[in-house]
RNA sequence: GCCUCCUUAGCUCAGUUGGUUAGAGCGCCGGACUGUUAAUCCGUAGGUCCAAGGUUCAAGUCCUUGAGGGGGCGCCA
């Protein structure tokens, strides 16, 4: 008889016993010859299922080995033992695929992130970063709830594009163009318009500048998709293909951005509270062993949960760039001149150590700052009346830094030419982009949030390699 | 791109001022085990000490170059 199958997480949250099923998964650990750690992916426990040795045969019992795929049908019964409330006893097993105990790689027991990295393959089978995909998922569900709660759309903006300004990076190339023998000009030079598109395209860096154009109809929309840098970052919070998400609202100031980005990120710290709770707790334990080996002062001031509740209840501190500014000249560390950059100059950019210390010494909270000088900004963000600030917004959190960056966007035609100009940026590459300022311009604003740095935040993972499942950077595109 | 640290068994690591045959835990392999929780117990095997060159009577250990990895910085999300 086929029995339905279940997942562990459903049987382990079922109150019921003594009812017959079905589950499949992957063999943890096969204890004592005799009890299986079952784990199929929906949660983080493992199922116990226990053997009766003498009901199977070897043959079977030997494909009993960590990472094997098996099926398993018996009785739910009250666990006879310890650590679990209750577990299968096993009337038929089925062995779908055995998995070689002598080549295995993963072992029950700690392996190091930079090892579990090069077989990113098979780390998904591991208990942390079963954990940190499962709050990926989590994450973007959230956000597509949030955004879909409060009427706005998602918009797919292109991945491809045939625009450069898009200011935000070094782009790849697109192109079907043979690289030893390409189409030349009379001149010489590459002919672009023998290329697919018949123009130079590129991989999309942000899709900012069309989902402005989207607001302008939709009223408010969001994007939620891969964008790509072609720069030379190497750093545990850099990426060369990462997902952002880029809300864009009609009729809205830089206070309605702020709180908009304010209200998304702690809507996705309560909704991973509420619904990935045995995820989080397995993290905070991972990453409290892990900071045991350090010295006290290296270790967190907070565990993982802490942390999360903590920003979800307090506002964000909300100060402008000259605030930051003042705060940080004549903070200690710039007057004992202990920062590798000493601020003096009003107008310089704020540097990771600079917003590390307003996050994590001055305010201990998230801090958004605001209207900073023009001159550091992007060309789309509304200059302010003193003519030298913009109304672009930061948001920084500790570790990571800006987790968000954003604008009220600038809706004067001639003050948003004359700062093109000022960025070398031909108008005819963005006469789509001009056009709205010219067809029922209004006030928008919107911001960039990327995805990873928040799933970083909320997983405590370190290095931002670990929780995307295929990290692509520079020098590397495994998988 | 810059700075810095690291690379020893399948994994995680130890290896003293350069000195005999390079060690441990886990894993693997063989055996025991019907209430285990990274199970436990007994036994065996397992090494191009990242690579090349150099210094030295002698190099895992010192020097040079290269490769790979970690962390920090810059660029940004």
């Amino acid at each position: 008889m086929q029995i339905k199958r279940q997942t562990v997480k459903s049987i382990l949250e079922d109150d019921r016993t003594e009812y017959t099923t079905t589950v499949k998964g992957w063999v943890r650990t096969f204890r004592n010859n005799q009890f299986i750690a079952l784990n199929d992916g929906s949660t983080v426990q493992p199922l116990q299922v226990v053997v009766d040795a003498t009901k199977f045969g070897e043959n079977t019992l030997k494909k009993i080995t960590p990472g094997a795929a098996i099926g398993a049908t018996g009785q739910i019964v009250p666990s006879a033992g310890r650590g679990q409330r209750v577990e299968l006893i096993a009337e038929h097993l089925t062995i779908y695929g055995a998995s070689d105990p002598s080549t295995y790689p993963l072992q029950p027991k700690r392996h190091s992130l930079e090892f579990l990295r090069s077989i990113a393959h098979l780390r998904i089978k591991t208990n942390t970063f079963g954990c940190v995909f499962r709050l990926r998922h989590a994450i973007a569900f959230g956000i597509h709830k949030f955004f879909n709660e409060r009427g706005f759309f998602y918009m797919h903006t292109p991945i491809i594009t045939g625009s450069d300004a898009e200011g935000a990076g070094e782009m790849f190339r697109v192109s079907t163009l043979s690289p030893s023998s390409p189409p030349k000009t009379a001149s010489g030079e590459i002919d672009w318009s023998k290329d697919f598109f018949g123009k130079q395209t590129n991989l999309t860096v942000s899709g900012q500048l069309e989902a402005e154009l989207g607001a302008m109809g939709l009223d408010r929309v969001y994007t939620f998709g891969p964008t790509f840098r072609a720069e030379n970052s190497n750093t545990t919070r850099h990426l060369a293909e990462f997902w952002m998400i880029e809300p864009e609202i009609a009729f809205a100031d830089i206070q309605d951005d702020m709180d908009l980005a304010e209200d998304l990120l702690k809507f996705i710290l309560r909704y991973v509270l509420d619904n990935n709770k045995e995820d989080l707790m397995f993290l905070q334990n991972r990453l409290i062993q892990a900071e045991k080996s350090l010295p006290q002062h290296q270790r967190s001031e907070m565990e993982l949960i802490e942390k999360l509740e903590f920003v979800l209840a307090e506002p964000f501190e909300r100060i402008t760039y000259t605030e930051a500014f003042n705060i940080l000249r004549n903070s200690k560390p710039n007057k004992k001149k202990k920062f590798k950059y000493v601020l003096d100059q009003w107008g310089a950019d704020l540097q990771s150590e600079h917003e590390r210390y307003l996050v994590e010494k001055h305010f201990k909270r998230p801090v958004i700052i605001t209207d900073y000088p023009a001159s550091i900004k992007a060309f789309y963000m509304y200059l302010n009346d003193d003519g030298k600030t913009v109304r672009g917004m930061d948001i920084l959190f500790p570790q990571l830094g800006e987790i968000v960056g954003g604008s009220e966007r600038e809706t004067r035609m001639d003050v948003l030419l004359k700062r093109m100009e000022e960025y070398n940026i031909p108008p005819e590459e963005l006469h789509w982009y001009l056009d709205i300022r010219k067809y029922g311009s209004c006030p928008h604003a919107g911001f960039g949030l990327g995805f990873e740095r928040l799933v970083q935040f909320i997983t405590g993972m370190s290095n931002i390699r670990d929780v995307i499942p295929f990290p692509r950077y520079p020098g590397y595109a495994e998988f």
